[in-house]
DNA sequence: GAAAGTTTGTTTAATGTTGAACAAATAGTA
DNA sequence: TACTATTTGTTCAACATTAAACAAACTTTC
């Protein structure tokens, strides 16, 4: 039998709301996982190519705010990145402390032969929704998201 | 300067939508995360007591799919939280394969202890919807992650 | 009842992730 | 200039997670 949790009904609701986004979220990204791990990329190394990409070289302290991952992190999926020869580093002229991480020419091409096939995968998990519906999503989803913070 | 991907307006919005989503809830796990480490919990763990509490004793296979997370994953978790006398094992009699997991009562005491807080900072997270946008969110989250199929 | 297939949980190797400690470069301040 | 603090990236140990291989218990089918 199971046990409830005292709660208000404010409380309950919100819950509720966090798990679905949560469920939401983590299963559909484990989908999309699946799919790149055909690649051998992880969803973090592509995080990283994709930010590339759309978003120009950039420093690891960056692409690490981009993919919400740890410095020791980005460390070490840049530096499996560059052992493929999809990313290169480069010093900064300017600060002598940070690495500019640029996509290769292989990179780009790369990226440009898989990113549609995963925007594909992901335009379809969310086929489910009308554009309104999806509109209202990413503005909800931005409005609870925002306390960028950690 | 940044490179820009080709797509249509449609694939725009279901991406932007699609990153909102995941930043929204990986950055509100993360910081919940950080503080359920205080008290030497992963999330994971967390979310195996969560489950017992809320819905009862369970098999494994069931927290699994409850958390998302692999069956050697939950061996695992099951097993840490059973070196902290948190949950038991015991055999389910009706199928020798199967093990149910219960919360001790000190992991009765540890959830009830805690959950509050762990709600209240959920709550918080969420405070800036209001009460139809909160409903709202979890509506179409739902519709979105309703794939459960791995 | 035996054989084949399925489900449940465990083990293992490989890898991702984190936090802490660290070094190097920069910025700020007296 | 020197002194301190901050920022950036690296290294390392600990741990979480996964996929694959496996064993044991069930189920199905003949």
């Amino acid at each position: 039998m199971p046990t409830h949790h005292k709660g208000s009904k404010k409380e309950k609701e919100t819950l509720n709301t966090f798990i679905k986004m949560t469920r939401a979220s983590e299963s559909i990204n484990h989908r999309l996982s699946r799919s790149l791990a055909c690649e051998n990329l992880t969803i973090s190394q592509f995080g990283i190519i994709e930010a590339l990409y759309h978003l120009g070289p950039q420093s690891q302290r960056e692409l690490g705010a981009k993919i919400l991952k740890t410095g020791g992190n980005i460390t070490l999926v840049v530096d499996n990145l560059e052992k493929r020869n999809l990313v290169s580093k480069s010093k900064n002229p300017n600060d002598g402390r940070a690495v500019i991480i640029t996509l290769t020419n292989e990179g780009q091409k790369f990226i440009e032969k898989y990113f549609p096939e995963h925007l594909n995968r992901i335009v379809e998990e969310f086929s489910v929704l009308t554009s309104e519906e999806l509109t209202e999503l990413g503005r909800l989803c931005k409005k609870v998201g925002i306390k960028e913070n950690n």
